[in-house]
DNA sequence: TTCGCCGATGTTTGCGTAAACATCACGCTC
DNA sequence: GAGCGTGATGTTTACGCAAACATCGGCGAA
């Protein structure tokens, strides 16, 4: 900087304030300022500056896993949009989910140069207790029950749900099974919480739970057992993964999808469409959800006080292929059909959406 | 700090070793200042110690997109890697992959915060005249072609679509069809290659290329073209994404897979083994990527040599229920079940490309 | 005993920046 | 024309830390 100052005949201030863009600077010095930082290839140290100002202009993540479309969008929205807005994100990979390891994260986090955290993953391994952190760091909390403790963004989980749920009884079925997702998780507990209500609400009575671990495998394991329910005839999946596991296990079974069964996903994820057949699943819009963290987070930070609440983001119904009336409905002429080849594909083939 | 040489009634000095783990300090020392700095809550303060060290400790990633399973499980291991090394990663997202916006994540890299720079991305982008990096800023590119300019990381494409395509031939198809990846894609362009290469060599005839976009979608148009060319009965997808639109287009046009037609993916990523069938694919090391990665970097930044080169992680060749040898092998019996199969989607409609 | 050496600790200094304050020239008012 | 305000620029300083150097006390060899 020095260097620069000298070269364009100024103070050091001076250069200074042209980096910053500060006002009162006449254009004929700014113009050779610009000039000299140009041809020494001039560079502020963020380091430096950092120590300054006393902030980084730098968002942490923590996550658990990258394994799962939601994570992934939701970080891929937090990064673009925190990048617009003048911060960099840096990423806090927890290896293993104990409360170890969180912790562990967490204080490798005190040392790291972020302003402000965000977390993404099942928020029942955060302990609000035995977390230190330093004083001005603000943290955002995605996909989890921590609402009183953290602020949180969040899908409408419920709302999802609840959608999913209907979309099935309006097209007549008695009632929809359910495979949720790992025990731990909150986002499993909400879809299956709100699964169980709806039913109730509707007068029907929830079948017995079936679990997976949100992995496509799981699904083809809970699907084994469903094909052999004759009286299962639509499934509303946690996730669109432990649907196509599903699928396929119905498919192995014999159980045409979705003549014999009706399944609905959840997440929308990009292969969605082109399951066998296209799945109907919730729409889940990540991006916006990554922008919602970093306007909460910024929001706080500008704010300075401890800011608690949940900002939910609405999902939308995605009707493909796999669901339609119950057997008992299309009786007749449809009984014939089912009988021969499955005549899906008709209704949903092309529009996936 | 001042605060805890105070406490622990020592000199500031005393409180950086401690805090950097120098060897010179008594127990009964470190002891006092631990205990003062536990009681402070006091924490190092990363730009300082930047500023004073001239080093962030601190990775850059480039990255143009993370919709496609290799970039996130990559940049995954990256993170896991870089953070065992004592190393955070920050973020660098390029919303739209021209060569201004690379140019310009470039820029914003120079005044961030970091040491190194791991680019994982499409390299025809990357235009080496036109990057002014800051002077000690290293570079590590995963999936491209840039050898001689930059130093490479990425998977053995060409030895994944050899054993691929091998496997098919092995199996006695006459020859394989290949499913590319886009255009402009250096990996695509690798397995492409890899392909029409291991067919000459076999003596066999390369069939025409189709060409997807990665995406499932453009798998099932590719397929639904496929399946109306009877001599087709084997496909390399070059990808895992592909391979299921194609499983879908082939199974809605009434061709088996394997029965009819063998397919191929490439990544085998973590759904493969759900799919209808399960996929035959050639699994990606991605892990090994990130860390060789996070290796060469390292590497890189302690010599200050300019390196080159490339390290190429191998493949392996995971066997699932997608392939299979060709109707002609398996006569007789078979002979007649083709016969009999209903010619459903006769009716080209037009929509494939 | 004395000297010198070594290990433990303290003191000084500067990393690159920007806030706070100081200075300076200019134009305007009375 | 003296005084004063204003806008542009320069000077000083401190941010928190760790390298370099300084100091001090104890112990072994001569």
């Amino acid at each position: 900087m020095a260097d620069v100052a000298r070269l364009a005949g100024v103070s050091s201030q001076t250069v200074s304030r042209v980096s910053n863009g500060y006002a009162g600077v006449t254009d004929e010095t700014r113009g050779q300022v610009l000039a000299a930082m140009k041809e020494l290839g001039y560079r502020p140290n963020s380091a430096a500056r950092a120590l300054k100002r006393g902030e980084f202009r730098t968002i942490g993540i923590i996550t658990f896993s990258l394994a799962t479309t939601g994570n992934v969008r939701t970080l891929e929205a937090i990064a673009t949009s925190a990048a617009s807005e003048g911060y960099a994100v840096t990423l806090l990979p927890v290896a293993v989910p104990t409360q170890d390891e969180v912790r562990g994260a967490f204080s490798r986090l005190e040392e790291l140069a972020v302003d402000a955290v965000i977390v993404i993953m099942e928020v029942h391994l955060l302990d609000a207790a035995s977390l230190t952190l330093p004083p001005h760091v603000q943290v955002v909390v995605v996909d989890s029950d921590a609402g009183d403790t953290y602020t949180v963004v969040d899908t409408d989980q419920a709302g999802g749900s609840r959608a999913a749920v209907r979309h099935l009884l309006d097209l007549g079925h008695e009632t929809v099974w359910h495979l949720a997702g790992p025990e731990g998780s909150f986002a499993a507990q909400r879809r299956t919480d709100a699964w169980r209500h709806t039913l109730t609400e509707a007068g029907r009575t929830p079948p017995p739970l079936v679990r997976g671990d949100w992995s496509a495998e799981s699904g083809y394991r809970a699907g084994l057992e469903l094909a052999a329910r004759e009286e299962c005839t639509a499934v509303f999946a946690a996730n669109d993964q432990m649907a196509l596991g599903l699928l396929r296990a119905l498919h192995e079974r014999g159980r045409g999808v979705p003549e014999d069964v009706s399944v609905i996903g959840f997440d929308d994820i990009a292969e969605a469409g082109s399951f066998l057949p296209p799945l109907t699943t919730v729409h889940q819009d990540f991006a916006e959800v990554g922008r919602q963290c970093v306007r909460a987070v910024l929001r706080k930070m500008r704010a300075a006080g401890p800011e608690r609440g949940t900002t939910l983001v609405p999902t939308r119904l995605v009707t493909r292929a796999s669901t339609a009336p119950p057997p008992a409905q299309r009786a007749g002429a449809k009984a014939a059909a089912a009988d021969g080849r499955p005549d899906r594909g008709a209704s949903g083939d092309g529009t996936a959406v």
